[in-house]
DNA sequence: GTATTTAGTTTAAACGTTTAAACAATCTTG
DNA sequence: CAAGATTGTTTAAACGTTTAAACTAAATAC
């Protein structure tokens, strides 16, 4: 790699001040400064292709404008579109994002967070997998500044962006009632995530008892989600809520497979959507996240804690029904 | 922000100087240091919860340990699945990694990655849209170590990883021959992108005469598709071969929209794949691309780039069919 | 018992910035 | 015209590391 220009060497040129050079260069002491001499360094700094060393503005600042964003499995759609998202959101701050999937697991979670704080990053935002609850606390004490996104913990304060799940449940939940179903089957995970409880809580409140509930273990998605379905129809559920969009497309796969006729045999409905929906034969209605919500929320959030105007404060924004043909009458 | 532990905190509690803190913590010196001094440094360290402040360092040694990725499209699994491996394969060898998408464009290609080099990535991995040759040549100028990725520009020498586009084409029309459709429509980019001409020029090589071919513009593709399949219907085309997954997918929902029935009606073969395959109701043959060798071969010859020993080098990987449903007989 | 080697540690400069403070020259002002 | 203000610029320290070179004291050699 060639020798980059540094300040120095514009100032070499110049035959001024490092000084100098940097006060032009960032706009300040305004008033200050010969038009001659502003107009020869900015020349010269063009000239030579100057640009600035960021690590070095970093260590002098204290502020890399990097943020770090964990996800919890970056091959679900939701993250990658997450990701997307709070990079865009980032990058009108000023900020670049470094990303790391924890897979679920905490201790990788772990990991990456030391590795994101070691790279200085300015902050976090964090999806969380089950059982994190020492990792907050942790950063609390440590007075880092971080957001929770998507997966949060109620009984710890602090910056949290996440979407009523109770409510969006419910919501689908009467959406399927309001149709025809009474039977209603509900898939969810077998784990203590509280977001995903806050859809089952939603959802089993709306069935008033009018339910079955089959829940997946995470290492067996395919299994468990098709010896729910099956019970489910043994039992003439008359339609499945899908709290997960893997979960649905676990589903479909098998109702397309045993060729079940939805929405005539079978009513469907799924918490979260996917593009592979689209393939399907006849389109699914499912519960609308506020992904760019989430992720500009998320961000702005985290930029006012970084620059030190942020309090604790949660944010549960609202997700919609989107009515699709597997709903359908 | 709580101030964090600097090696001059823990010299100043073991009473030494930061040198010797830095030689133990880093391993340097072996011999020479005293067993007792490099156990009360090691403990304090951990004591105070030191973790080195990689700015500095990297200030000094001039290198990050960040690696730049600039993609495509990272909405497109392909993308996001070639930022995962390459991640994991970075993360392997000490890397982090920051990633960027152009959205197909040549000035955002070029932002981003002169964003990459202000904060000093060690390497870059590219995957360039349409019309980059001068970002290329710019950066060879510039000594700046990196890696084409999936999109390469034959004419100009430097470090590539590709598909063989070309002999990939000609397997998958090779089967469609081989099955019986004689008649084949072949959907492409409107694009002068080596990769996707490369598997035109495979197919029609290998069709002979036998193929229509359907250009789509970048923005316009669900309606070029369907007006393309219009066409080959009409002409009694046997088989398609869509170019890319979401030339696939947008072809694939028309089709499901026209109930065309596959394979009987119509075979059908994809180049690379997406999660979405598996919701469609009958299982889709296609192109196998190697993204893990793709995504590791890149990383290690960046590396070799970056170290010092690397030369300029192509590497062309082989893809596999894989045989479904949609070209059965 | 002086000279040399070895072991253990410190000094100090450097990486490329930022920025408060100091400085010199010129310009007001009463 | 002396004192003070203004304008334009430089000096120098700092951020947290790394590392060659220097230093000191003890051990070994002859």
């Amino acid at each position: 790699m060639k020798k980059t220009v540094s300040l120095k060497d514009i100032a070499a040129k110049v035959g001024v001040s490092t000084a100098l050079v940097s006060y032009v260069l960032n706009g300040k002491m305004e008033g200050r400064i010969s038009k001659e001499v502003a107009a020869r360094i900015k020349a010269v700094a063009k000239e030579l292709n100057y640009s600035p060393n960021q690590i070095a503005k970093s260590l002098k600042t204290n502020r890399t404008y990097t943020l770090g964003l964990l996800l919890a499995d970056i091959a679900n759609p939701f993250s990658s579109q997450i990701a997307r998202i709070v990079e865009n959101e980032a990058n009108k701050l000023g900020y670049t994002v470094i990303i790391g999937s924890s897979d679920e697991r905490v201790e990788k979670s772990r990991t990456l967070i030391e590795l994101f704080l070691n790279r200085q990053v300015d902050g976090l935002i964090l999806s969380l997998p089950d059982h994190s609850e020492e990792i907050v606390t942790d950063l609390k004490e440590r007075e880092i500044p971080f957001v929770l996104l998507d997966r949060y913990f109620p009984e710890i304060p602090c910056n949290t962006v996440a979407v009523d799940n109770y409510a969006a449940a419910k919501i689908a939940v009467k959406h399927l009632l309001d149709h025809k179903s009474s039977k209603i089957g509900l898939i969810n995970y077998d784990t203590s995530l509280v977001h995903l409880n806050e859809r089952l809580r939603g959802a089993v409140d709306m069935c008033q008892g009018n339910e079955m509930v089959g829940l997946v273990r995470l290492g067996h998605i395919q299994e468990d989600v098709e010896a729910a379905i099956k019970s489910f129809l043994e039992n003439k559920v008359e339609a499945i809520f899908f709290m997960s969009n893997l979960l649905a497309i676990s589903g479909l796969k098998y109702l397309n497979k045993q060729r079940i006729s939805i929405p005539e045999q079978l009513a469907v409905i799924a918490f979260d959507k996917t593009d592979a929906f689209d393939l399907f034969y006849t389109t699914i209605t499912y519960i609308n996240q506020p992904l760019s919500g989430l992720g500009a929320e998320a961000v702005k959030l985290l930029n006012e804690s970084i620059t030190g105007k942020g309090t604790n404060k949660t944010v549960y924004l609202k997700a919609e029904l989107v009515k699709q043909n597997s709903t359908a009458t």
